[in-house]
DNA sequence: TTCCTTGCAAAACTTTTGCATTAAA
DNA sequence: TTTAATGCAAAAGTTTTGCAAGGAA
């Protein structure tokens, strides 16, 4: 298969992406959003740097923050806290939720199906959800 | 009733409760305790600095947040991850849930009974649970 | 005395901001 | 030509660390 190395066809579809959620797709935009979106992920700002750096490309910090920023805002990617270290971003804005693994820090989807309420309470008077947020920790069986 | 004026009953169970868990109880870390632990809330260790020195207590930022994690670490209080900001100490250890509200920022409880979950994911190979953090994120009604 | 706790300052990290430059419409 | 995006450095905010000093056992 074809992963990772980018066509024109599939920079085009990103780029239809960005504007179906008002964001103009500008060189950089494009670079990140592609580096995250390929495939469903959870990545730092500093592992999306370094990643593009590797590729050869030229960012900075700042515009990959600013640029992650503006996509949560837009709703193309997810900004997650499961730790208290740093941000992570998760490509995949379907609901679901996440394992997190505390010895290693790794994080994984927890698919929606797999997760079922039965009881949720009724948000604040005059509050309504705007998301619900589930982290399983998760550490080594003792025995 | 007595809010916040501590007695020296108080502290002696105090002392008792971080003797409990293995922390040695000297002066910082009763000060720090009943801070926190006076009543369920969430705080920061900014604020907890904040507040201790405001009651004429002198204490460094450095001995609040090994403390802060200190205690943590042996159960006595819990980290909490749900922004991005900063971390969140909150005095109550039983199982529970949190509202998050998006616009002020405020944490507030959610008792365990108000949720139930009729599925949840085995965790994986060799892993087990370490614990269930759920955060449900509040915004204003929009009409 | 010995070990542990605390304070202070500095360091380490993550994230944001100001501003000059560049690129895009 | 006008507006928006980007890079860079610096700033800001949170948390940790090194080390000296103080306190408890």
């Amino acid at each position: 298969m074809n992963d990772g190395i980018p066509t024109s066809a599939d920079d085009a579809a990103l780029a239809r992406r960005l504007l179906a959620r008002g964001i103009r797709p500008t060189g950089q935009r494009l670079r990140i959003a592609r580096m995250l979106l390929r495939r469903p992920q959870h990545l730092s700002a500093e592992q999306i740097t370094e990643s593009l750096r590797r590729e050869g490309e030229q960012v900075s910090k700042a515009t990959v923050y600013n640029t992650l920023n503006l996509f949560a805002a837009h709703g193309l990617i997810r900004q997650l806290s499961v730790d208290g270290t740093r941000a992570w971003f998760d490509s995949n804005v379907e609901p679901h939720y996440h394992f997190h693994d505390e010895t290693t820090g790794a994080i994984q989807d927890v698919p929606l199906p797999d997760v079922e309420f039965s009881r949720l309470p009724a948000p604040p008077e005059g509050m309504e959800y705007a998301g619900v947020d589930l982290v399983i920790r998760l550490r080594p069986r003792s025995r």
